[in-house]
DNA sequence: ATCCAGGTTCACA
DNA sequence: TGTGAACATGGA
């Protein structure tokens, strides 16, 4: 892959380019890199393929330098552009969540560390279903295992100057490989069922283009088995982009009770009452900060251990 | 060993 | 509508 394109997008203020484009709560996958200032990802255009290199230039654009092989086209880089416009929430007005966080005194210290941070989903709708679908009722190291044993079997690997990535498989990649195979080969388990009836639905639905907040596709997703509510609320949340949509698990629950309700367990029911009371319509943004930030220091300690090796290898 | 993970399905009140 | 067991796997 060599450097085949270069795009500037204006982002909206205010913008945190760090904790936007690299979340210190999500697990490790090998479709991108991230240094201090530097994000590398892979993603999928049609069947084209490449590496961004994004990083900001000033204050108020986001530069991508594109990786990828001859057959890139422009209008590759025009859906490219579009995807990460999206992806990272560019050109959002977060002033909204912002007024009513700023009078809520257990958002305080979120909010100072990680001002500028908004929602991220540089996964398409398919590759989000795949990603919640490997965290459901999974500890975190499984989830891992798993996506590294899919992407590894079905994925692409993107050469980039001193180090290589992966890339996302398609909905096409995997139709036809069989719950058999899931299960034994990419140690699925009960999943090996529900993986290939994500890849039928997005065959007929593009992944690509298709709106989320749709509430026609949604219902018709959720009639795919394996996908409940929580899959449905990430991907409205994430992929969405939908500031109510909230996905509930035992994880974050524990996160939430803990700051917004001051104690150690509580029913799903009385955690988002308590987001909806405090934080009306921007009940998943409150909770992604309340959650980043139980992660950030010790997520940001291993990202400044990483920086040394990552410099020798993008020289 | 036994429990349980960043859930969902299915059966049965 | 609501509750409970079963579901694969692997680490604690």
């Amino acid at each position: 892959m060599r450097l085949v394109d270069s795009l500037r997008l204006p982002v909206t203020q205010p913008f945190n380019f760090r904790f936007t484009l690299w979340k210190p709560s999500h697990f490790a996958t090998e479709l991108e890199l991230h240094s201090r200032d530097e994000s590398w990802r892979t993603f999928r255009i049609g069947s084209l393929v490449c590496g961004v290199r994004m990083q900001m230039d000033g204050a108020r654009t986001l530069r991508a330098d594109v990786f990828s092989d001859a057959s890139w086209t422009a209008d590759a880089s025009e859906r490219l552009a579009s995807r990460l416009t999206h992806a990272y929430g560019l050109g959002e007005d977060p002033s909204g969540f912002l007024a009513l966080a700023r009078k809520d005194s257990a958002m305080r210290e979120p909010l100072a560390a990680l001002r500028g941070m908004r929602q991220s989903c540089p996964e398409n709708l398919f590759e989000i279903a795949v990603i919640t679908l490997v965290l459901q009722n999974s500890t975190v190291q499984r989830s891992t295992q798993m996506m590294s044993n899919l992407l590894d079997h079905y994925g692409l690997t993107v050469e980039l100057p001193g180090f290589r990535l992966k890339s996302f498989f398609t909905p096409q990649d995997i139709l036809g490989v069989g719950e058999a195979v899931f299960r034994a080969r990419d140690r699925l388990g009960y999943r090996a069922r529900y993986l290939e009836r994500f890849a039928e639905f997005f065959r007929t639905h593009d992944p690509d283009t298709e709106q989320p907040n749709k509430a026609d596709l949604m219902d018709e997703f959720q009639m795919v088995k394996g996908v409940g509510p929580y899959t449905a609320a990430v991907i409205a949340s994430h992929a969405g982009r939908d500031p109510s949509a909230i996905g509930i698990d035992v994880w974050n629950k524990k996160i939430l009770a803990k700051r917004f309700l001051g104690v150690e367990e509580a029913d799903a029911s009385a955690v988002t009452a308590e987001l909806t009371a405090r934080f009306p319509g921007y009940e998943g943004t409150a909770s992604l900060y309340a959650v980043e930030y139980v992660y950030k220091d010790a997520a940001l300690a291993k990202l400044e251990e990483q920086i040394p090796m990552e410099r020798r290898a993008l020289r």
